[in-house]
DNA sequence: CTGAAAGCGCTAACAG
DNA sequence: CTGTTAGCGCTTTCAG
C-alpha cells in the first residue's frame, strides 16, 4: 500500500490536518512542528495523492497548453518559455497536443472539468468557434497565434465587456506578409509563388495569402491561381515535404516566376531544397521567403530570409496574460506584436529579363 | 457548482451507480436505461471528474512520457507516435519535458504517487540511477536512446530474473558511431574531428565517442584530443549554434582536417553552417556526418550523410512493449535495434593532399 | 496552534 | 439489473 498523510500524521504523532498544513504551507502551524512533519515526508519520500487534492480542492492551481501542430519548431519553443514560465507560479503545467482531427474546444472543456485547470493556452489552430462554446468554459485563457483575426478580436473586444477573460495574441498576419511580398516586389520581382494552407477556413494560412494578394494588388500586379500552392491536407501541413512539392509543382507551372513566399520556415526549407534540385539558384534565380523567424533559419544554407515573429515575448506575453486574467487583475484585450522581415541570403534582386 | 454525477442521476431518475455503470461501459446495465442516461449526459456536457475516479480507482490508466532535450526533433517524432498508440490503448499520456537540471527518476516517482500511473517511458538522458531507486518506482518502465548501455543492459538482465518490469531500446551507439567513422576513414580521411556531449558522463555522447575511438584505434589512427570538441554544458546540448561553435573551434585548431563527426543531426547542421562560412566546401574540403537520421537532414542543403535509427520503430517497439509489460504479457528485455549509415552530400572522398 | 470530523465526486461491493 | 452505502486521500471547517 503507498503511504498517506495518515501514515505521516501516525509516525510523527500528530493529526492529519497538522501534516496537510505542513504540507501545504499553511501559515497556522508551528514551524518545529512542521520542520519535523517535513523531515519525515522527506524520510519516507511521501509525495501526496494529487487526485485527493484535487478532488477537495476545487482549485488545481494548473493550466494548460493545448497545442495544435505539434511538429512546427516554432510552437516548440514557446511551449518551453511557458512551461518554465508556469512551473514558476508554481502551477502545473498540462500539455496535450491536439489531433488535427480533434476539436481543441472539446479537449479544452473535457480538460476543465477533469482537471479543475485555471486557464488554458492554445497555441496554433483556428478559430472557428462560436463564443457560446467558448464562454462556457468557464476559465480564463488566450489565443495564441490562431487565424482568423478579425472574428477574434471581434469577440476578445466583446469579451471585455462582459467580463468574461479571454484574450488574443498574434502579429497582424496580414500586414507582416504584405511586407514580406512588398520587399520582393521592391526587389522587382513580379512573378512571385505563394505556399500556403487552409486558403478556405479560418487559418494563419488564409491571412498570409490575403496579405500577398494585398501587396500585389497595391503595386498593380495580377494576382494568378497558377501561382498560389496550397498544401495537401494532412496530419501536418507544416513539414519540408510539403513544402518541396509545393515549390517543384510551382516550378513546373510556372517557369518565369523568380520568387517564393512560403508561409512558414518549415516550408521553405523544403521549398529550398526543390528549388537547388532542379538546378536553380537561390537567390540568383529564385528568391525563397519563409515565415516565423525560426532559429533553424539562420543555419541553413542559404540563410532563410523570413517575417521574424517574437516568439519570446509573444510565448511571455501570453502567459502572462493569462495569470493576469486568472488573478483578476486585467481584463481581455488583443495583443498585436509587430513581427520583422529577416532579410538573409535566400532573397534578393530579380533577374533582369 | 459544476454538474456532478448526482445531478445526472436525479435528471435521470435512477441511482448514482448506474450512472457510473453507463458512463463506465459496465456489462451489469440495461442498454435502455444506458441509453437514457448517456442522452442526458451529452445533453448536459456532463464530464466526470478525474480527480475524483482516480482517486477512487487506483487504477488510472494513464502512462507518462519524460522528455529530457525537448529540442532535439528527434524526440518529437517519437513522442508522436507513442502518444498515438497510448490513446489507441484508451489511455492517457502525461507527457513531461524533464529539465535538464532535474533527476528524472524524481519526476518519475512524484508522478507515479501523484497520478497512479501505469507506466512510464524515459526518452533521452542518462542512466545514473542505481537500481534501488528504479526498483522502488513500482511500475513498469522503460529507457528509450539513453547512454549508458552496458550497465542498462545488465541491469535489465537482472530486472529479468527478479520479475522487476523494465526494459530498454536502443541502438548500439557505440557499433554505429564507429561505422559512421570507419565509412570515412574508408573514404580516405585520415584527420577527423568529433562534437560530442557529456565525454565523462553515461551519455549517448560519451558512447558515441567510444566508438569514434574505436574506429581509428583499429584503422591504426592517432587519437587526438584536438580533434576532440565536446559542446558547452547548458540547458540543451543538441543544438545548431552549438554544432557552429564546435566546426569552427575545430576547423581553427586543425587545419588539416577533412571531415567531422556529429552525435546528432541537429549538431551537424550547425557544424555544416560554420564550415560554409569559413569559406570551405562540403564535402570536398570537410565532409560531415551527423547521427540520429532526422527527416530535416534530407531537406538541408547539403543533404545530410547520418546514421539513421530507426525512430518509428523504436518509439513503436518501446510503446508496445511498456504495454506488454503492464499486462504482464512480457519479461524484461533489452532491445537493440539496428541503425543504418545513410550517405548523402554532406561527405566523400578525402581530399588527396 | 492542533485534532476531530465532514465531505469533495466517484466507484465498487453489497444487498435487493 | 438497480439502488444504497462505504470509503479512496486529502483539505478544511470547527472546536478546543
Amino acid at each position: 500500500m503507498a503511504t498517506t498523510i495518515k501514515d505521516i500524521a501516525k509516525k510523527c504523532g500528530v493529526g492529519v490536518s497538522t501534516v496537510s498544513r505542513a504540507i501545504n504551507n499553511h501559515p497556522d502551524i508551528n514551524p518545529e512542528t512542521r520542520a519535523k512533519v517535513m523531515k519525515v515526508i522527506r524520510e519516507t519520500g511521501f509525495v501526496p495523492n494529487d487526485s485527493a487534492r484535487f478532488l477537495k480542492r476545487t482549485e488545481t492551481n494548473s493550466v494548460a497548453l493545448l497545442v495544435k501542430g505539434i511538429t512546427n519548431p516554432f510552437f516548440t519553443k514557446m511551449i518551453r518559455i511557458m512551461e518554465e514560465y508556469i512551473q514558476e507560479k508554481d502551477y502545473a503545467t498540462i500539455l496535450r497536443h491536439v489531433d488535427h482531427t480533434e476539436d481543441e474546444v472539446v479537449v479544452a472543456e473535457s480538460l476543465i472539468k477533469e482537471r479543475r485547470l485555471k486557464g488554458i493556452v492554445f497555441l496554433g489552430g483556428a478559430f472557428t468557434h462560436d463564443e457560446k462554446a467558448l464562454r462556457a468554459l468557464g476559465v480564463p485563457f488566450i489565443f495564441a497565434t490562431i487565424g482568423n483575426m478579425e472574428k477574434i478580436q471581434a469577440s476578445v473586444k466583446a469579451a471585455k465587456k462582459s467580463g468574461f477573460a479571454y484574450a488574443n495574441i498574434a502579429v497582424d498576419d496580414v500586414e507582416e506578409a504584405k511586407k514580406a511580398v512588398n520587399y520582393l516586389i521592391g526587389e522587382g520581382h513580379h512573378r512571385i509563388g505563394i505556399v500556403t494552407e487552409g486558403m478556405n477556413v479560418p487559418s494563419v494560412g488564409q491571412l498570409r495569402l490575403k496579405g500577398y494578394r494585398e501587396a500585389l494588388e497595391e503595386n498593380g500586379l495580377p494576382y494568378s491561381e497558377d501561382l498560389v500552392y496550397e498544401v495537401k491536407e494532412g496530419i501536418d501541413h507544416y513539414t519540408m515535404p510539403n513544402g518541396y512539392q509545393a515549390a517543384q509543382a510551382l516550378m513546373r507551372k510556372n517557369p518565369d516566376m523568380t520568387a517564393i513566399f512560403c508561409i512558414s520556415d518549415v516550408l521553405a526549407f523544403g521549398a529550398c531544397r526543390a528549388i537547388i534540385d532542379e538546378g536553380r539558384k537561390i537567390p540568383d534565380d529564385i528568391s525563397v521567403v519563409g515565415y516565423d523567424g525560426i532559429e533553424e533559419g539562420e543555419y541553413y544554407n542559404p540563410r532563410l530570409t523570413t517575417v521574424r515573429q517574437p516568439v519570446d515575448q509573444m510565448a511571455e506575453n501570453a502567459i502572462e496574460f493569462l495569470f493576469c486574467m486568472i488573478e483578476k487583475k486585467r481584463k481581455p484585450e488583443n495583443m498585436t506584436m509587430s513581427a520583422e522581415l529577416v532579410i538573409r541570403e535566400s532573397s534578393g534582386a530579380a533577374k533582369k529579363g
